[in-house]
DNA sequence: TTTATACTACTTGTATACAAGTATACTCAT
DNA sequence: ATGAGTATACTTGTATACAAGTAGTATAAA
């Protein structure tokens, strides 16, 4: 099969069916593989030269995270549209306004000096444009925030959203690299924001750069709807 | 194995994998599989006379639901501690609150008809001793609102949280219909708010109505930790 | 031409087989 | 008695085999 999305080095103790559901993720949020398409066991297990043992578990993951939907014969590819992303984002806003009316109540004093070190690295990722690095502590940022409270069914939330946003913002930041460098001032700012806000206790900045950040993703959104044009463009999936 | 906890008849086109899950979900939530007990593929699946491919992905589901662990050797119980079910209701306080203002938003004539129903059929259930079919309408009741606003993401949570209340549920009514009927006046009129809440639009209400729901559910912990007593009986956990 | 039937080539769900790794217990040497 | 090392009986992850069922096509009859 053709060379591979999802960044190998982040699967190095990963399984097969670990691997299997990155890889697919990515394709199908990428747009490489179009919605409609129909995914069966047997040809995915060809395709990625392994059983359909792990095909089977990485689809299953796949239709927890609503991007394919299991039906009696093969898995169509549901994929992202607009109104998802919409909705990923409502589901980000709950949980991390709750997320903070616990945290300004807790001592935040360690929670802010690991969120201002993963902002350094963010920026490092910047100056070296590593686009993967850069996404990755991005994701890890919320990540940090949202398992700060120690709430386990609050976090599982979060781990089903995970794999759905980190494929989301790699894509994102991927694109942007190539020529929108602008953007990351602004980006690192409301990571800044947010940091701050949580320093004083200030529900108000933090709500403001929760919603910057999806006016962010809002952006974003065209330019990865045009990247999805681009990709398919060339001709129907098998 | 012995008799089954679940319903069976709630499984009449569940294929192997679910049954196992639901079982054994219910089995660890009642408290019947203690806390700390490593169970193996290979001995669930001769228990339960399956093999381990549907036990695989039982395992599977119940660790997503953080009832189970899954380690190195063997999957270890985890079961549900009182922070848990804090925590279960926190999460419901979020989505349900997100979902009412969405509703008093929509027309909810027709959800108003539907939740309407399924209040009488809960008072059918409780006349002719359902328990079962109490919990079942309860839980359908919940989801009704939930997935009147069509917010998907909303839902997939709801869908991770409803096996676990399910079970929980499922083994409060039980225990209730045994001698605790008076509960039920308090349940039906605490529903019945719920509706007038919608119905009205009238958010004070709504959150009382919740907020009594948990306590309820506060004192069928109670129940259920010396149900939980019961069944082990013998020492204290870890 | 149209309709009914049967067949073929798929699909998934479950069972089994095999490989690689880990913990426990036992044996042997000190 | 104690410690090192090995044997063994487990564990999971992946591959393969088999059974049951479905869609769509081709063939045959009206």
């Amino acid at each position: 099969m053709s060379d591979f999305l999802y960044p190998i080095k982040w699967l190095s103790k990963a399984s097969t069916g670990d691997r299997v559901a990155h890889e697919l993720r990515m394709r199908i949020i990428s747009g490489k593989i179009e919605q409609g398409t129909v995914l069966s066991e047997n040809k995915l297990a060809t395709d990625f030269s392994v059983s359909r043992s792990p095909v089977r578990d990485a689809l299953k993951v796949l239709a927890a995270e609503r991007i394919i939907r299991l039906e009696r014969m093969g898995a169509v590819v549901v994929g992202l549209s607009e109104k998802d992303i919409r909705e990923i984002y409502d589901v980000r806003l709950l949980i991390e306004t709750f997320v903070f009316e616990r945290i300004v109540r807790m001592d935040r004093q360690e929670l802010v000096r690991e969120l201002s070190k993963i902002l350094e690295m963010m920026k490092v990722a910047i100056k070296f444009n590593d686009a993967d690095e850069f996404s990755y502590q991005d994701v890890l940022f919320h990540e940090t925030i949202i398992r700060s409270i120690d709430h386990s069914y609050v976090s599982m939330i979060w781990q089903n959203l995970k794999p759905v946003m980190e494929s989301f913002i790699l894509l994102s930041m991927r694109t942007r690299f190539e020529g929108q460098m602008e953007d990351f001032d602004r980006i690192i700012a409301n990571h800044a924001l947010y940091i701050e806000a949580i320093e004083t206790g200030d529900r108000e900045r933090m709500v403001t750069s929760l919603h910057q950040n999806f006016d962010d993703v809002q952006e974003v959104e065209d330019l990865w709807q045009s990247q999805q044009m681009m990709t398919k463009g060339v001709e129907p999936h098998d």
